[in-house]
RNA sequence: GCGGGUAUAGCUUAGUGGUAAAGCCCUAGCCUUCCAAGCUAGUUAUGUGGGUUCGAUUCCCACUACCCGCUCCA
């Protein structure tokens, strides 16, 4: 990306996340407290938004479909869940900074190095009488020069400094002593450096369960989840043992995960807090390719179905050696966002992985008796698993547009509209009068209001002018408006009586529709 | 975690070591017969905590949050 671009990319997120406090999208967690590093909340329109994401993923994989069931599991989780499942233990990675560039390396990745180590004790300079007293190692391999080590380590010693007229090959070392190493990871490949420690960073959030458990009883341990997964896998036997269920079937859940993210960013894209959307789709072992391939295009068209096109989103084949080890296919979804390319979904073919660990750990049979050959097996999965504030983020950023209407004056001005597809809108219609102050335009909107509300969210307004109210709506996305007129109260004639204005957001067109036909054609509309 | 930047009203911005300004938005009223009209009135701000000072929104320090670049993303 080029700078240009990368800058009008940066203005266009500020715009959108702007519009999203404006009208109540996204407000920053605990804003008036000094904010929540990585946490936001969802705001009136929001909520709404998220709410028809979260009922047409469940409609469409849930209640639209025979296979596969719902569930709700705990947020709280077992330590042993997620010790099977090498969370504990294995969900952290240790790092390495590099103690000259300060780069931060994962340790198990850098590469070993043979070659001589010189050690130093400290620095000085004569001049300024200035000098340091702490440890510090190169180490320099192949045919490299020992003065590449001398000249890397004045380097490193010259960040203390305060006063940084002094060149760092003025300063005199102290100390030096040199051997010889094998396949050691304690130096940056790049410089030589040495690098610090290995250090934890540990990506669950961890908490002690009971009121009166203390920090050290590691047996009151619990963790907020970091996937949704674990507890279908938990659950697996009991949901397949209550329901009568045959291969290929699925489990999904919609809910909230945690992860103690190093560095938030990107808005809500990397949070703290966040929400999944999962299906962890079993299958017997000579299915779970093609199923993953099955699965990647029906994700695809929900996509298409709530507003996000298909040319917009990348899948990502992830190549051998890049995927977990226990994935035999794995394609990342990814949408084009202002701030780049960012997955959205995973949909990964994890074999028999999750189960036979929990098997393992727990001890109890985890297989399933296949009605159909009359063996017990343990059943392979494919998860397609969805991050559902990263699709509400995609899904605002898609709709957000600005453009450019002249009036009857030929003045320009600047329309904001969020395009959102009427299924996902937060508000679905908005119901006005063309006037407050004619009690029977009024007492008319009222009516209509009153007829669609318990069918869609409805928004009232009679403040202001009506073309500041249309565009009022246009800025929330709410795809039609319906005026009501001195025409609906039957002035220009019966022909018109009882119809209303129908305006339509994306083109500004209106047209005239009857009040008996509003509510099937707003239901058809959003469906 | 490192480096750089930013923080004034709901939003966008101005300004000042001594009463903080404007536009938009919003609220109420009047008016108004279809795309941000007009008039009147009104609400709302210097991120948090220290320091210097008679006095700090302004200068200094720390913290927090956000943005950008690295890094990371099982």
């Amino acid at each position: 990306m080029s700078d240009a671009a990368s800058d009008k990319n940066t203005a266009l997120m500020e715009k959108i996340v702007s519009l999203c406090k404006r009208r109540g999208f996204i407000f920053q967690s605990a804003e008036i407290y000094g904010g929540l590093n990585g946490c936001w909340d969802y705001g009136p329109l929001g909520a709404e938004l998220k709410r028809n994401l979260k009922d047409y993923w469940w409609r469409k994989n849930v209640q639209e479909r025979e296979d596969i069931l719902g569930l709700d599991g705990s947020i709280l989780t077992h330590q042993d869940v997620l010790k099977a499942s090498g969370h504990v233990g294995g969900f952290s990675d240790p790092m390495c900074d590099c103690l000259l560039s300060k780069a931060r390396l994962r340790a198990d990745q850098i590469e070993p190095l043979s070659g001589t180590a010189f050690h130093y004790t400290g620095a000085s300079h004569e001049e300024s009488d200035w000098s340091v007293d702490r440890p510090f190692s190169v180490l320099i391999w192949g045919n490299q020069d020992e003065n590449k080590a001398r000249k890397t380590a004045k380097q490193y010693y010259a960040q203390f400094l305060s006063d940084k007229q002094i060149a760092p090959k003025k300063l005199e070392l102290s100390g030096e002593s040199s051997e010889e190493l094998t396949e050691t990871t304690k130096y940056n490949p790049d410089n030589g450096s040495l690098l610090t420690e290995p250090r934890e960073f540990n990506l669950m959030f961890k908490t002690h369960m009971g009121a009166s458990a203390d920090d050290g009883d590691e047996s009151a341990v619990a963790y907020l989840r970091p996937e949704t997964a674990q507890s279908i896998f938990v659950q697996f036997k009991n949901v397949a043992e209550t329901n009568r269920v045959k291969l290929p079937f699925g489990i999904a859940q919609i809910g909230k995960s945690f992860r103690n993210e190093i560095n938030p960013r990107n808005y809500t894209f990397r949070s703290r807090e966040f929400e999944q959307m999962e299906i962890e789709f079993f299958c017997r072992a000579e299915d779970g390719l093609a199923l993953t391939d099955e699965w990647l295009e029906r994700r695809l068209t929900f996509y298409e179905e709530i507003g996000i096109p298909r040319e917009h989103l990348h899948v990502l084949d992830i190549p051998d050696g890049e995927r977990a080890h226990y994935s035999q296919k794995t394609y990342d979804i990814e949408y084009e966002f202002p701030f780049g390319i960012q997955e959205l979904e995973g949909v990964a073919y994890r074999g028999a992985y999750d189960l036979t660990k929990h098997k393992e750990h727990s001890g109890k049979p985890l297989d399933f008796f296949d009605d159909e050959t009359k063996e017990k097996l343990i059943p392979h999965v494919v998860e397609p698993s969805a991050g559902c504030d990263r699709t509400i983020l995609a899904l605002i950023c898609e709709a957000y547009d600005e453009e450019t209407v002249t009036d009857e004056k030929g003045k320009e001005e600047t329309r904001t509209v969020m395009r959102f597809s009427p299924r996902m809108a937060p508000v679905k219609v908005g119901v006005f009068p063309l006037l407050k102050n004619k009690p029977e335009l009024v007492a008319k909107a009222r009516e209509v209001q009153a007829m669609l509300t318990p069918h869609m969210n409805v928004f009232y307004d009679e403040t202001a002018a009506i073309g500041r109210r249309y565009r009022r709506q246009d800025e929330v996305g709410t795809p039609f408006c319906v005026t009501i007129d001195f025409d609906t109260l039957g002035e220009s004639g019966d022909e018109l009586k009882d119809t209303v204005t129908l305006r339509h957001r994306d083109s500004m067109e209106q047209e005239r529709i009857s009040i008996a036909e509003l509510r099937n054609f707003l239901l058809d509309a959003i469906a």
